[in-house]
RNA sequence: CGCGGGGUGGAGCAGUCUGGAAGCUCGUCGGGCUCAUAACCCGAAGGUCGCAGGUUCAAAUCCUGCUCCCGCAA
């Protein structure tokens, strides 16, 4: 098919690949404009971006991809479909309409749960043992359109977002190939969706990463894990924010202290009171530092127990 | 030129302001103690102090340029 496709960050490249390896013809990428990124605020393309250059499809970075014009531009390719996949603007619905088979939508989460921005963090977040990718047929409403296929991924133990993204990801670009050619086939199924038995996957910000010691040390892991690698978990010691990459939730040893008092502290780790059991700590970051063990952090500087780790 | 921190034996840090014999906590190797050990004791190896110039009798330390890493911000 003669594919449109929208898109911006890693998550989309995958599936733009994956496009292009099954025969599409993709004739266009529409991608966010580039942005001054990094310490040197330097310009950068989104991976999207570099990602069609190698591969020679022209790239189209509209600033507001509502403007007429841009109606116009794509109209232009005269597509079959577009494929949508973390693109980072709203689509009006003339684009919605614009071409034979409509938007088709990767969203990375078992809808209708999870709709919204960030649904693989969030499923970390909230606890879940199930996730997965799910495409539909976009409709005007934020990831409420008709589903076409699904495909669950189980969340792992130590599942972080980074590695679940990586997921997601490719089962997205699997799945995304599989419903074009059902599409083309005209074996599509299209369910509607129910109502969403959870809140949406709201964005997510630096501020949610700062750790409330008195929540379970359970919920503080599992922030842990889905803020890793970004925007991460972080607290404060002596001053300096600490980030906290890796860390285990273990049960109460009996007492209890005030959360965020440093409970233990041995050779490859350090132990944190939390308002239910404690949190075991095995990775940390300071400010202008690499990431390191616990075990090497330790040998560099000195924690003693009783020391607490705040909110600021 | 967005703000800032940093590059010191294998790891993490101190020492730099106030130039003058390279240190700490670990790790590694050898030996000892022990029923045993990640514990303890004794000993050893291992460093062009990011790179290149400059100042000086003398530079990890002061000056200049470069490079790599990281936190914030976006």
């Amino acid at each position: 098919m003669r594919v449109i496709f929208m898109g911006t960050p890693d998550f989309s490249v995958g599936t733009l690949e994956a496009l292009i390896a099954a025969g599409h013809d993709v004739c266009l990428a529409v991608t966010q404009p580039d942005k001054p990124k990094g310490r040197g605020k330097e310009m950068q393309f989104p991976p999207v971006k570099e990602t069609a250059i190698k591969h020679g499809i022209p790239v189209y970075q509209p600033r507001k991809i509502r403007e007429p014009e841009c109606m116009e531009t794509l109209r232009k390719y005269n597509a079959d479909v577009m494929v949508v996949i973390a693109f980072g603007q709203i689509l009006p619905g003339t684009i919605l309409g614009m071409t034979p088979y409509g938007c088709i939508n990767v969203h990375a989460s078992l809808l209708p749960k999870y709709r919204g921005a960030a649904p693989i963090q969030w499923s970390i977040i909230e606890g879940e043992a199930m996730t997965g990718v799910t495409t539909m047929q976009m409709d005007e409403g934020l990831d409420t359109g008709d589903m076409i296929m699904k495909k669950e991924v189980p969340i792992a133990e130590d599942e972080t977002g980074e590695s679940l993204h990586d997921k997601l990801a490719e089962a997205g670009a699997a799945l995304c190939v599989e419903t074009l050619k059902a599409l083309e086939d005209k074996t599509a199924v299209f369910e509607k969706q129910g109502e969403s038995p959870t809140a949406y996957a709201k964005m997510l910000t630096k501020e949610m990463g700062n750790i409330d010691w008195s929540r379970s040390a359970v919920q503080i892991e599992r922030l842990v894990r889905g803020l890793n690698s970004w925007p991460s978990a972080y607290t404060h010691w002596d001053g300096k924010v600490m980030k906290i990459w890796r860390a285990k939730a273990e049960a109460d040893p009996a007492e209890a202290g005030q959360p965020g008092t440093v409970t233990e502290v041995d050779k490859d780790s350090f132990a944190v009171q939390t308002g239910d059991g404690v949190l075991r700590v095995y990775e940390v970051q300071i400010p202008g530092k690499k990431r390191m063990d616990t075990g090497a952090f330790l040998r560099g500087y000195t924690m003693e127990p009783g020391t607490s780790l705040t909110r600021e």
